[in-house]
Parts: structure tokens; sequence; C-alpha cells
RNA sequence: GCUCGUAUAGUGUAGUGGCCCAUCAUGAAGGACUCUCAUUCCUUCGACCCGGGUUCAAAUCCCGGUACGAGCACCA
């Protein structure tokens, strides 16, 4: 009846329904959307990076789409890539989006193209060659006046661009700019470089294939435009640090008489517990020995995350969770851990270890072995073993104020001297409960942790077991954590509380 | 300095003129369950940057201010 006399309170009330996952992408059709990320490889994926690849590859799914992954390693001096990233990366990029990219691009392998695109805007006027410095050319940006080389015929252009090929120039001594317009109010956009010179003898390119072969190579505005137009790429998702570059980028097109895709953008995300890290910065730290290669756990890398037992489909959640605001913000690392354990707690089994254990003898009347489970709220992962045979026990020594506790899953015992007496197998009072291992299912082992860029070792007694290195488990009272290997476990969550 | 952008609870986030004395998550506090300080569940706490304007009606539109961030690299 409601439809039939007001059919817009019903539609209203769709509206109010909490949006879930990412915003429609605009003008996108199902089939027809082609998204790309494009990391420099100069070091191996960070945590930052994750959230270009969940947003992009999220939408690939959401659009039945294509994902493409792309090398932007057109600097061999400043940020120069690194050899064994090209590799890293797209693994990293597999094992998070859990697929692979439906293309992989090497801006390096495409500079023959670059240069045709080069070529068309010099011959067509809207290019030139400027032999400014860089110091000149500054001087023009802010008066808004031409540069003398703006006028210069095609052919003196071409004459310039031919001997930047060959070599004759130095980096610095000429480079090709975009005309645009030196009145434009937003001084990034003035007559923008499109390439440059680098001296790749002594700076060569790290893939043996390229190496010194080119001294002509595109800056990314101009590498990015034109790529994206190729490969077909309808939306960009980015930072909107770049959004200048989309300015640059649109005006190029105009040239062009392209369209440019539909583009949005996030702001600067930083983790409180981490501040700021850049990937040279990570690479001279590592070099230096501060830390331990790029997967070392105090590191926002991607392999750092990985080995310390942080799940994709935690980084997954938390990147849709923070969505595309442009917002700058400032997250806590609780946020990923809370992802994380909704992710690996169903699946991670119980484990004691018994921190800086110290011996007791049992005495009194008790059974000699103990069945107990391996998940609290999973009875189907079965049952675990504990052999108390010759009455021997570990306690953790911080537990040992209290003379009256109560050995979990067995009995209530009273401390005194190195002896527990059992004085009751039934719950008997409200005594504290505390984790503890016999004697004969356990060993010595070592559990490993970070607290502020320090890494912290907890020796004690591990419970027999038959994991693999990278299994997650639950360490009683403890926290989890993941299997380096037999008898050496990494906390996954770093303690964020002080003490 | 010029240019661009953003401002909702402690932290994130939904909300595109009336359904909003504002959503969800996280956090904190309390409780239930549990022979873990875990998981799960429940309760509570807590926000529309400031000032004008438009409108019958503004978190939502406009202007100004403030704060924060970014670009103005022959880096990406």
């Amino acid at each position: 009846m409601l439809s039939q006399e007001a059919p817009h309170l019903l539609e209203k009330r769709e509206v109010k329904a909490r949006r879930e996952g990412l915003p429609e992408l605009k003008n996108a059709k199902k089939g027809e959307v082609v998204l790309r990320f494009a990391p420099n490889p100069n070091g191996p994926l960070s945590f930052g990076h994750a959230r270009g690849l969940v947003i992009n590859s999220s939408y690939r799914e959401m659009y039945d789409g294509e994902f493409i992954l792309r090398f932007d390693d057109t600097d061999t001096k400043v940020k120069p890539p690194m050899l064994e990233a090209y590799e890293l990366i797209q693994e990293e990029t597999e094992w998070l989006t859990g697929r692979k990219p439906d293309r992989v691009i090497y801006a390096s392998d495409r500079i023959d193209v670059y240069y045709e695109h080069a070529m068309v805007m010099l011959n067509q006027g809207f290019g030139y060659v400027c032999r400014c410095t860089a110091d000149e050319f500054k001087e023009f940006r802010i008066s808004k006046t031409n540069c003398p080389c703006r006028t210069q015929p095609i052919s003196d252009n071409m004459v310039f661009w031919k001997r930047m090929l060959e070599g004759k120039f130095k980096p610095g001594e000429a480079v090709v700019r975009v005309k645009t317009d030196m009145e434009l109010k937003n001084p990034a956009l003035r007559d923008w470089p499109a390439l440059r010179l680098q001296d790749t003898k002594v700076h060569p390119h790290p893939r043996p294939e390229i190496a010194s072969t080119y001294v002509v190579w595109p800056l990314l505005d101009f590498q990015s435009a034109i790529e994206d137009h190729l490969q077909g790429v309808t939306h960009i998702i980015r930072g909107k640090d770049l959004m200048d570059s989309t300015r640059k980028q649109t005006l190029l097109y105009q040239h062009f008489g392209w369209t440019y895709p539909e583009t949005m953008y996030w702001g600067r995300v930083k983790v409180h517990e981490w501040g700021g890290f850049s990937t040279s910065q990570m690479r001279s730290d590592i070099e230096g020995g501060t830390y331990d290669g790029w997967s070392d756990p105090r590191l926002p890398t991607l392999a750092g995350l990985r080995k310390r037992g942080t799940q994709a489909r935690a980084l997954r959640n938390f990147w849709m969770e923070l969505g595309i605001t442009q917002k700058d913000i400032s997250v806590p690392l609780a946020t990923l851990y809370s992802h994380n354990t909704k992710v690996i707690d169903d699946d991670a089994p119980r484990l004691a270890f018994v921190r800086h254990a110290a011996e007791f003898t049992l005495e009194g009347e008790h059974p000699k072995k103990l069945d107990i489970p391996v998940h609290p709220n999973h009875p189907e992962m079965g049952q675990r073993t504990w052999d108390l045979s010759d009455g021997q026990i570990w306690l953790e020594s911080d537990d040992l104020e209290k003379m009256d506790l109560r050995l979990k899953e067995f009995a209530d015992v009273a401390l005194h001297d190195r002896v527990a007496r059992v004085e009751s197998m039934e719950r008997s009072d409200q005594r504290p409960i505390v984790h503890w291992l016999p004697d004969k299912t356990s060993t010595e082992a070592v559990v490993i942790g970070t607290k502020n860029d320090t890494v912290f070792h907890i020796e004690g007694r591990l419970e027999h077991h038959a994991y693999t290195p990278g299994t997650i488990v639950q360490l009683e009272r403890v926290g989890y954590a993941i299997f380096t290997d037999e008898t050496t476990l990494f906390l996954c969550h770093e303690s964020l509380k002080d003490d």
C-alpha cells in the first residue's frame, strides 16, 4: 500500500543504508575498466604501496576489469631501481591481491615508444628542446616569462633533439618541455619538463639489457601519461601528491587530442608507531646494518609485515576500511592488528609457552597424562596430550608471587619451595588460572618480539608440537606468534601497552 | 611566496539539503561466556574546525578565517 501511495518514502530508506566497500567508479562499465599500479622498483613494496595495490585490484574485481602492474623505472641516478625488486614486487603483488596482474609493463622496455611521442610533440610544435639551466628556467617560471628556446623553429628543435639522442649534450644542458602556458596560475604547470638526459655510463640502468643504452629518459609525468593512454587505462587512483601531475598530464592529453582517465586520490597515511620511512632511507639503514634486510619485522615493508605473520586479507581489510578519502590521516597499529587477529584466530592452534620458566615438582595424587583441546572454540581441531609421568612441571616466574594457583585445565596447587602440592583436581576457589607445562612435553625455546624499533628475546619452555615454520599459533596468555623454526617464534603483534 | 587539496567521537569511517539530537569499526571502561590477559557477545563513553550567508530546512551549498597536508625537482 505504501509503495503505491508514497513510493518515495521507500526509496529514501534504501539510501540510508551504510555504503559497503568501495564507492562506485565514475563512468565505469563492467568489463571495460582498466586500472594500474605503478611503483618505482627501487626497493620491495612497503606498507603504503599496499594501498595502491589493494584499492586498484579491488576495483578490478568489482568491475571485472583489468589490472596492470607497471614498473616506473626511468630514473637511474636519484632513485635507481633495484634489480631484485622486479621479481619481489610481482610476487608480493600476487600475495597481497590474491592473483597475478593482467599485464606487467616495464617502462624501461618502452623508451623507443616514448621517443616516438616526443617527436610527435616536437614536430607538431607543442614541445620544445630547452637549453636553459634548471635555475634559469626557474626564474622564467616565477616571472611568468617565456624562455628563449620556446619560440625556436621546429627544425631547430629536431636538430637539438637529435643531438640529445646522440649524447652531444651533458645532463642538465638540454631538456624537452611540454608547451603549456607560462601565465598559468599554477606555477607547477608552466612548460613542464618531459624528457631529460642521464649519464648512463656513470649511472647505468640496473637491468643488464638496458644498462647504458639510452641517455635520454622520460620523466614520470610524460612516461606515465603516454603509457596510460597506450594501455587504455580508464581510471587512475593514486595519492593526492600527484594532483598536479594530473593537471600537467591533462594539458599534454589536450595537445595529443586524447581524453584523460577518471582520477581519484587518497591522502597521506602515517602509522603512528612508525613515523616516516622512505625507501632510500631504509636502503641505507639496511646497508649500514641497522636492520636485518628488507624483511626485518621492524620495517614497514610488506616483507617485514609478512614475516611477523600479517595476513594479506588483514591488509586488504585494513585498506578497504580506510577507503579513498583525501584526508591526511594517522592510524594506530592497533587497527591493523585488530584486523589480523580476526583473520588468524580461528585457525591458530593454542600452544603453551612458559616465559622465564621455573621448575617445580608435583606432589600428591594426579593423573599421569592430560588431554586438552588444540583450540577451545574448535573441538574438530583435536587434542594435545601432555605427559606428567615424572611429575616435573614448569611455571612462569611472574606467576610465582601468588602461592595458590590453578594450573589451567589441570589442578589447584599450592607452591612451596620447588614443590607444587596438588590440593584439588576440581576448581575449588577463585585462585588465578595460569598456564604451565610438564617437563616431558616441553623444550627450551625462544620468542622474539619488537618494541619501539628494538628487538627483544624471551627464553622459556615451549610445548612439544609438530608445526612447520610459518605456522601461526596462539601462545596462551602471551599472544599470537609465528614459527620461524622448531624452537623459535616471532610475536605477530607488537605489544602496544607500556610496561 | 604562488598554486592545489582536506577538515564528522581518542583514532579511522558513513553521510552529497529534510529520514541525522548523525553510521560502522577501532579504542577505553564495565559486564556475560570461557579452566588463556585470546576469541565471541552485551552495555557505556565520545564528533559535524570557527564565523558569516543562501534556504521553510545545512554535517551536507556559498563566502571568509583557521589548522593541517601536498605541488612549484633535468625524483617517483
